[in-house]
DNA sequence: TCAAAAGTGTTATCCTTACACCCATGT
DNA sequence: ACATGGGTGTAAGGATAACACTTTTGA
């Protein structure tokens, strides 16, 4: 038998907005298999950077061209490949996946079979605060996370604050992927039942559809990244057209970090960081007062924008 | 000739404090070549996982045992690493590095050979502002800089802002990866010149030394990982003992940011914070009134803990 | 007694939050 | 006219920044 050794595969996580949403690119096998993200292998022999590489394999596999990409993380634990995934790798080679997040400003319809869009609700329903704290919180998850705490004064104040259980605990929205590895752990996502071989029968599915692989995982990296990053860069505009309203850009940034904003306030602070300049046009396709476009205000200095937006949360 | 394939490499920036200043691990091979960051081979038949793989070799490599590690990111275009840096690896496999950040609570003296503590200013001297805004920002980097960007407003742009070169514009100092990255494109790093195969002469060392590889380029992007996270999670303590006064505290924080801190301000930011307790017992060696000693104030969450520290930057 | 470092108190300012209200359009 | 969404003003509270000052030790 051959030494083993290392196989790279790229996993991007795309976003872009689709009505209202945030959605997800993810593709799935012919043999209507599990959906996954976009993944490829990388070719050291041909490929110059991961970046590049990234590029065109998303570019091959679902026809759409992206703009902001980012480096998320690296993944290499023993064990976290599901058997399916390690279809069409050479041995017992090792696979190590690098996950990239990726922006684009539109939901474009993918040129490839397979490539679906869908909103990172799918994945992670409790984490939409949207329209209020969400009922399967308070019925599904905190009722298991309490029995699994047990008297467990650590674990309790870890599902308490992860899951702003407590009243003066606020919900930290960027904390995504804390809150799904604590699922995984205790057994609440069916992964864990399926990364061990066993059936994951039982487990209702009100938590979000599991993907590939360790799909989700690189998902809820990606999702807590950009939640975070939002708020001190202007990634937002990244996900919007050239131009705008403030309403829809305020949807865009709600779309993302899953709650609601003050709009007052909201449109304050935009202002104030001079992160947008009006265009003169107006948007009369509002449904109610026609709105004012406005387009994003480059620095000059461009990349160097430093400010982010202040995110006052309606509660 | 064999297809070439991957070799993962792991290396580490490991961060420990050391009178008054917060200290790398570096080490240096046999023959006086150039010192570089701790490093080693990562073995996809015997690795369960990336950490403990870093763990082990970084104590084998000198004889120390870490407490906090992170990933930063994974380096792999091509063309990254230098001719000495692929000695010793098979055929033209392509060597990927995965950066990882790691933090002491002491700089022990390391039990191996080759392998010493050196301040990060060594590497980055503009990046220290402890004692006000280094001379060597507006005697060097400013000019050459400047020079450099010419009429063009985009590059003008960039360089004020990374440099702080417009009197309106604050210092930045967790951006230490974009300024890095700023002198590398513009050849005032001596890598610049060496990874092109050109004498590095003439070139002055006052703007920090360099290291095998791209070793400077990660440890840019460990101490700006450092610096920002320091914000919002409170991993100072990582650096510290399990007792010390607010003035140590302060000074680690200074140590890492390199920007001196308004007193006061720091301890009240602290306070509220409630991220310390009194331990009820006095250091007396201070040279001037004894301290009090502070130890952590763990949550009984632990890990939980949301808050960071304000930094209020005395100017 | 003086230098050095610890520690306390107070005020002005800005940002955030919250609340209340007016405006312009389509139906 | 009224529902719908766009847009404005203002006041309260809290965090930050900046100021000056007192206390306790060692040399």
């Amino acid at each position: 038998m051959e030494k083993p050794r290392v196989a790279i595969e790229l996993s991007a996580v795309v976003m872009a907005p689709l009505d209202g949403e945030t959605a997800v690119l993810t593709v799935h096998g012919p043999d209507h298999a599990l959906s996954g993200l976009p993944a490829g292998p990388f070719d050291p022999a041909s490929d110059r950077t991961f970046e590049l590489a990234l590029r065109s394999f998303v570019a091959r596999q679902t026809g759409l061209a992206m703009g902001f990409v980012e480096q998320l993380y690296t993944f290499g634990d023993a064990g976290r490949e599901t058997p399916q995934a390690r279809a069409g790798v050479e041995g017992d080679d090792r696979v190590v996946s690098i996950g990239y997040l990726a922006l684009a400003p539109a939901a474009k319809a993918p040129g490839a079979a397979g490539a679906i869009w869908c909103p990172w609700s799918d994945a992670f329903p409790y984490e939409d605060w949207r329209d209020g704290r969400p009922a399967v919180i308070d019925e599904v998850i905190a009722p298991w996370l309490t029995d699994w705490a047990g008297d467990d004064p650590m674990r309790r104040a870890r599902i308490d604050t992860l899951f702003a259980l407590n009243d003066r605990l606020a919900w930290r929205d960027e904390r995504v992927l804390e809150r799904y590895e604590l699922l995984y752990e205790t057994g609440l996502a069916p992964e864990a039942a399926r990364d061990q071989g066993q059936p994951t029968s039982g487990k209702p599915l009100s938590l979000g559809l599991p993907l590939q692989s360790d799909h989700r995982r690189i998902l809820a990296t990606g999702l807590g990244r950009l939640r975070g990053k939002l708020r001190y860069r202007p990634v937002i505009f990244d996900l919007l057209g050239e131009e705008f309203t403030l309403s829809q850009l305020q949807k865009a940034v709600e779309a993302v970090i899953g709650q609601p904003l003050h709009k007052q306030n909201f449109r304050r602070g935009v202002e104030r960081a001079g992160l947008v300049e009006r265009t003169g046009r107006i948007d009369t396709a509002t449904g109610g007062r026609p709105a004012e476009l406005f387009r994003r205000r480059r620095e000059a200095g461009d990349q160097a924008q430093t400010l982010g937006l202040s995110l006052p949360i309606r509660r």
